[in-house]
DNA sequence: TGTACATCAGTGAACGCGCGTTCACTGATGTAC
DNA sequence: TGTACATCAGTGAACGCGCGTTCACTGATGTAC
């Protein structure tokens, strides 16, 4: 489906990239469609040639950011090389650098109240991110004592969530944000505590 | 300064109660000042002899919620009884409890994208609720040997955002929650694990 | 207890605004012959 | 290569809407004497 041609040459994509802009400035509710459009420098209208809605620029934006995330998190992963622990590591880097790169598409993501049923690509991106998450999770599971070794699923949403409440709290300059430390340090430090807790790595 | 008596007895906290309802239904920014208004049974141009504008009626709601959330932590925490242990887990649960049933306050505090300095009283409660964290965090960080011991400000810090974190991502029964644990168990399994981290539970 | 006056919480109408969305249109581009 | 036609991306005007906020007002309540 070439999206390219025609007047505008892509309108479709520069109104995602204009709302991208729209919503890492003011967040995902202060975006309008009719301030995407002027952004584009394209009549009100237009973009209701490519969407069937704000709902759907939405969607179509935190499918393509769940791409991009999948992209990253699979990248710092590699594989689990050169060690499980080391690719977890990785992986948990890669979350914060996406977040601080990726603004809007994190906010559209996480904070515009999209549902992730909304549309089957939104569906089906976000489902791959979180399966790398899952793999990366499971590899480093399977080192810990089975006895002491808690559910895979939990393993992840713990990680997830640590990474998740650094980012809406110490992360992008909130003007609330009181803590010396930058959220990497946050992330490392607490990853690290952790899964010392599970024994994988020695106490110090 | 009374605020009952004339004609409708209490509209300022008429109009905050109006507002919760309505933002724990749709989120901080679906509310408006003119169903507010509607809500509490009054004109639109009413709200305005209570709060300057919309900021300062969410304002308001945020610094009620601080306010019920030290008081919620504080009596979790209990002066650090039985054990500094306990009440610092007693304090974990009791972040929880206070999202789930102060929805609307956890919103205006968290979500809102309300500067925490927007007013005394707010900035007065929110500093209030984080010391209570803070000391809790303190009395349990001197448990620790010294040279294993991070930084007050950090291990506090990992477990607002720990806490936050599973209270945004799977709390409030959001669509795409998919988690087989309740928020409670993330929580308390995800806080044990990182003590044990830290040394401050037995390895099991 | 009764009257006159001051206060001020809430009213109702009005404003200007930008929004999301629709519609018939137009004109540039692509295609068939 | 040239012409006729079909397609459809983008236009511009218009809609109805609800919003935040203002303003002069009104009338119930509180107070002074």
């Amino acid at each position: 489906m070439s999206k390219r041609g025609y007047h505008h040459g892509n309108l479709r994509q520069a109104l995602v990239d204009a709302a991208l802009d729209l919503i890492a400035d003011k967040g995902p509710t202060g975006f309008t469609m009719a301030e995407a459009a002027k952004t584009a420098g394209v009549s009100a209208a237009a973009p209701y040639r490519h969407f069937s809605g704000r709902d759907d620029l939405i969607a179509e934006i935190a499918a393509q950011g769940y791409d991009i995330f999948g992209d990253v998190l699979e990248y710092a992963y590699d594989e689990g090389k050169p060690s499980p622990l080391a690719a977890f590591e990785a992986v948990g880097r890669a979350y914060l650098a996406f977040a601080r790169k990726y603004p809007g598409h994190y906010m559209a993501m996480f904070e515009s109240g999209v549902a992730p049923g909304q549309t089957p690509e939104l569906a089906r991106a976000s489902e791959r991110a979180n399966r790398v998450l899952a793999r990366a999770s499971e590899a480093l599971s399977a080192r810990i004592p089975a006895d002491r070794r808690p559910p895979v699923a939990m393993f992840s949403a713990h990680i997830s969530a640590l990474s998740h409440g650094i980012v809406e709290l110490y992360a992008r300059g909130k003007p609330g944000a009181r803590t010396p430390f930058t959220p990497e340090e946050l992330l490392e430090a607490g990853v690290g505590i952790y899964l010392r807790g599970l024994g994988l790595i020695s106490p110090d």
